[in-house]
DNA sequence: CCTGAAACCTGTCTGC
DNA sequence: TGCAGACAGGTTTCAG
């Protein structure tokens, strides 16, 4: 499920805390279970049980998709990837490296309060990070969509510098950081553009009104509370503001053509071929 | 520099 | 009913 909207609304919920579970700030760790070695990238599981013991949780913030745990000594950072997911539960059982309490669970931090952090993700494509230097994991993302000083001029200017096919650029993260295959075809729809487009080729006003309409989604969805797809559901709604993503053959909500879906770049895109067109 | 394919994984759905 | 194949919200790596 995570895109940006979506990693934005496990971040506050595990701020504030939900369900009942208390928020994460002020938690202290008194032991880890890892269930799937690849899930932790770095350091080593030694090093990881040794040094996350008696840290304290000071903070969170997202950065991109990147989920970043502030501890007392250095930052654990998740990357959700596909099926990934994190909440705080109760009663997790000791400190083990089997034997997880769901069939899914891939990493426990114990608390002493008595409850812990899950981090669940059945196709184990997520990955954490302790380390000093959150640089070093996500040093080379770009810019955040909603930051205030990426500005139509920059952003016109960050479309001249690269040749490249629209969509696969915007789910470039190292051009954009955040935007996933929903929101960039919902973005490009809104925009009108199509995902072909070389983005060399827009000019000022339709780069102006393709980051207009990034951002319109992306709060879209964060208003939303993301999307809920499938069996990954964490009471999100955006899902019933799609306009052409997951709506092939369903008209297009402006001119009635039913909604396409093509492949570009490996990924599964929507579009009405009449609103978007490729041709200027 | 740019594009496309493959790999990493499991679960679900479709079609024969 | 059963089973092979396609496909899924992401990213990295490699070939051309």
């Amino acid at each position: 499920m995570p895109e940006l909207p979506e990693v934005e609304t496990i971040l506050r919920g595990l701020r504030i805390g939900i369900a009942s579970a208390p928020s994460l700030i002020g938690q202290q760790v008194y032991g880890t279970s890892l269930f799937w070695s690849k899930t932790l990238a770095f350091p080593d599981l030694d090093l990881f049980k040794g040094f996350m013991r008696g840290r304290y949780i000071l903070d969170l913030s997202r950065r991109g998709k990147y989920l970043v745990l502030k501890l007392d000594q250095d930052f654990l950072i998740f990357h959700l990837r596909m099926s990934g997911d994190i909440n705080v539960q109760l009663s997790l059982g000791e400190p083990r490296d089997s034997l997880p309490n769901s069939p899914h669970d891939r990493l426990y931090l114990h608390f002493n309060s008595g409850w812990g952090l899950v981090f669940n993700d059945t196709r184990k494509f997520g990955r954490a990070w302790l380390t000093p230097d959150p640089e070093s994991v996500y040093g080379n993302l770009g810019p955040e969509p909603l930051d205030r000083g990426l500005n139509h001029s920059t952003f016109y200017q960050m479309l001249q510098a690269q040749s490249r096919q629209l969509k696969p650029l915007l789910l470039d993260q190292s051009f954009l950081a955040g935007l996933g295959n929903i929101y960039t075809d919902e973005a490009l729809f809104d925009a009108r553009l199509h995902p072909l487009r070389q983005s060399n080729s827009l000019n000022r006003q339709e780069a102006a009104t393709l980051l207009d309409s990034i951002q319109k989604m992306l709060n879209l969805g964060i208003t939303n509370n993301g999307a809920s797809i499938d069996w990954v559901y964490r009471g999100g709604d955006f899902q019933n503001h799609f306009q052409v993503y997951q709506q092939t053959g369903h008209p297009c909500p402006y001119c009635g053509h039913p909604i396409e879906k093509i492949k570009v770049g490996q990924r599964g895109t929507h579009i009405c071929p009449v609103c978007q067109r490729l041709k200027a």
